[in-house]
DNA sequence: ACCCGGGTCAACCAAAAGGTTGATAATGCC
DNA sequence: GGCATTATCAACCTTTTGGTTGACCCGGGT
């Protein structure tokens, strides 16, 4: 049987080093090539494919510190812009939050795995991703289960944008001008935010949403 | 000429394959053993000192998923826990926020480096850590160099902490409990901070501070 | 010895934010 | 048509923050 082409990317020289020497322990599988952002990854497939090497799966961080991030590569390779047919996408990254999974998911990713999970269980979601099935960490399971079963209370869209103006540093007045509306009513929707988010000041909500990245994180 | 014998203290086990393979290619460098926590690691450090077979440096990460963490776990190893002499604490983390250095630096670390240098960078710093010098990875390096050169708004230690809890959500009075000070010092310390950061309330402060990563934020 | 900056605390007042109740209006859905 | 949701506003009151002044202690440096 032939061995399991894997794809590394991530943008630590250390990770990489680590999934080479981890992954190149295990029978069956073989480190193909690397990339250190995600363009490097787009154009490290369209290579191999055009060699007629193409890789079996894709492993990807999600934040790279420069150049393109994992999510947006994963759509892309799901577009099929590094050819035909594209490579299952397992995601391997550090943190676990809803939006992170989601996002992941949306784009394409066939598993989602954390970085501290033993060597065993990334190898099981490679052999998972390489035979066409979705691989998720125990964690991560865990989570969307819990979220299915208690669905978190939803933001509107003015609440997220005063949410966004919140976490500029503007006091009430500041933002009731910004949105042309009295402070009597950004009250009300700070009320709703705080009862959304389970907190009952400004910097406990900003911290929570954005640790939800309901907000945008700097 | 002995080797440099390193105890990797991280709690991915990618990340420590990834040291292993990495440093072990190195010439006089060996990994003598690994921790995936601070705990593990006093552990560990005691347990080779009493071996006879100390090691000569620690290479510890900042954030453990679980069990103590690299500062607390540095300031402990310095303050002679697992033996003398203390070995020397490098630290290879992923986030390079004056807050995170300055912890860093006052537990008793000789070195600050990013996950995300290249291998020859890394062994440079362990092998400075080892003659007893100090290493900084040339971004922490510069970001101190800035603040040296332009006297601007330098926060104290204190200030830093105190705005880290502001970030989470805590009132003044919760952050008084948290530092074992008065209310009314707390509130000093904000007055101290908002003029240095040029704001006035508590939620500018985070959104100025995190901008200029002084804090962190996720 | 002296001064200075950092950290600590207190008292006081003004301003802002938090919490409650209640009300009006537009929207979309069954 | 009723119903729920969202957005809007007001009045009222309590609590928290912000701003100021002044004070004490300690450690480092001139």
């Amino acid at each position: 049987m032939k061995d399991i082409r894997v794809l590394l990317v991530d943008d630590h020289p250390v990770v990489r080093a680590g999934l080479r020497a981890m992954l190149g322990d295990f029978e069956g599988i073989a480190v193909a090539a690397e990339a250190a952002d995600g363009g490097a990854a787009l154009a490290e497939l369209s290579r191999l494919h055009t060699l007629g090497e193409p890789v079996d799966v894709v492993l990807m961080d999600l934040q790279m510190g420069t150049g393109m991030d994992g999510v947006t590569a994963t759509g892309r390779i799901k577009a099929g812009e590094a050819g035909q047919p594209a490579p299952p996408v397992l995601i391997l990254t550090t943190y676990d939050t809803d939006a992170d999974i989601l996002a992941a998911v949306e784009a394409g990713a066939s598993g989602y795995m954390l970085k501290d999970a033993p060597p065993e269980q990334i190898r099981q979601a490679v052999l998972a991703a390489a035979a066409g099935q979705t691989a998720l960490a125990p964690e991560v399971a865990a989570r969307l289960m819990g979220r299915i079963r208690n669905p978190e209370p939803v933001l509107s869209a003015r609440e997220i944008q005063l949410l966004e103006l919140l976490a500029t540093g503007l006091g009430n007045r500041a933002i009731a001008k910004q949105l042309f509306i009295s402070e009597a009513t950004v009250k009300t929707h700070l009320v709703h935010i705080y009862g959304k988010l389970g907190v009952d000041n400004r910097t406990a909500a900003i911290a929570v949403a954005s640790q939800r990245r309901i907000i945008r994180r700097f």
